[in-house]
DNA sequence: CGTATTTTCGTACATTGTACGATACTCTTT
DNA sequence: AAAGAGTATCGTACAATGTACGAAAATACG
């Protein structure tokens, strides 16, 4: 049976790395990194696996320009307008790709090879606090403290096992009477006071952090320009 | 040849779940995650692979443990004395113990369950927290803002291709020439100025923020505790 | 001793990344 | 249209990995 052409709905539009990289993107985001196999994806695209790797040198390289392209998706801010502003436009976007694609977290540490959507992207932000009046020290103190909180944050929420306001009650319920016996007081205390409340949004906590570093580095401002 | 027992100097003292463990952080220190695989962690310990599976069930629930002991290894705050020297006391060793193991990071992400040395971490720090008179959901913000920032720049720290203070310029030159088309203008500046300046220590970035944020939660405390 | 339990291991298989070379396809030049 | 050159796709094969399964060896205990 040769016939092929008919009306196979498998849509053949040829590869190319763009295609490949969206594709690893989705098929992540779909069944998980782990799942992200040079086989499945091929399959994923309607290729044989081997093809792929007339796009990518290997899976490793390809895995970088993941991340690259994650990257591409955080809003850069500008350099004109108020830089608190601009500043938490990018961190909200950050945070919001990354949540969107939460395997990403775990992928940039492992990658050296900053892509340039990565550079163009850790430029900008250098470029708007040194608009804002930051001296070029400073600018590299503010830049490194906020990317760390933004990163750590996504850390922490990839590792959480729920997502969005109110699911963590379901999930969470069990896990304190593991350890109801005592043994965590403060947990405990954390847990069923703050964290089990109805309403409860990791976002909140996200907030506030990024509150107090902006506020904390807007009065650092002024004495820094001096 | 059926002797063995004679000078072969290879220690088979008995396996156990802790001799694995280390012997896991040990490799993975020597010669990075990647090369941590049950066959070369068994070879390491003097073992054959299919032995480690008495005490682990498999590799991830081994990694699980892996990161919770890599979380021993960090010193806890205690609850008497003043907060923010046993806050920072607790910053620096989570750093360097996280620098001990710069693969421990990446780890940190994909596992979800916490072990108990993770588990009395968290719970000395909002006991620290509390103690020093913050409030239940108080606490809660300044653990997640400390810890998101550890862990943040840790994983900066990790992805650095340099490591302690002057190693920068080695590998940075060749970079900067790369893109010194003027593409990155910020980056350069920064690089130029900042990073590539004899001296320049990325501990001191991690200080500057440790600095910031313990004195932005001091602030807020007095109102905190009203 | 023997017997039961624990600890170690040998073999085997499925899954992965990918090296190597062959094939199919596209485009230019005649 | 034919031929040739390049490009894109793929088939086959291999080494490395995690680990299922059950056998063997070591140890503990009556």
């Amino acid at each position: 049976m040769p016939q092929e052409t008919i009306g196979t709905s498998e849509e053949r539009s040829p590869l190319s790395k763009e295609r490949v990289l969206r594709g690893a993107i989705a098929l992540a985001d779909e069944k998980g990194l782990a799942a992200l196999t040079m086989r499945s994806l091929a399959q994923e695209l309607g290729a044989k696996p081997m093809s792929l790797y007339h796009y990518v040198a290997n899976k490793d390289e390809m895995l970088d320009g993941v991340v690259d392209l994650v990257f591409s998706e955080i809003e850069l801010p500008s350099s004109a307008g108020d830089w608190r502003v601009e500043i938490r436009r990018r961190a909200d976007s950050a945070r919001q790709a990354l949540q969107r694609h939460p395997w990403a977290t775990a992928l940039m540490e492992s990658r050296t090879a900053p892509g340039p959507a990565t550079l163009r992207h850790h430029d900008a932000i250098l470029g708007t606090l040194r608009s804002a009046g930051f001296s070029v020290k400073m600018a590299a103190h503010a830049y490194a403290l906020l990317d760390a909180y933004v990163y750590g944050s996504a850390l922490q929420e990839a590792a959480l096992p729920f997502s969005g306001p109110d699911t963590v009650a379901i999930v969470a319920e069990p896990i304190v009477q593991l350890f109801a016996e005592g043994e965590y007081p403060h947990l405990m205390e954390i847990a069923t006071e703050h964290v089990l409340k109805p309403g409860y949004d990791f976002g909140d906590e996200f907030e506030f952090g990024l509150n107090l570093i902006l506020d904390a580095l807007a009065a650092a401002l002024p004495a820094d320009q001096a």
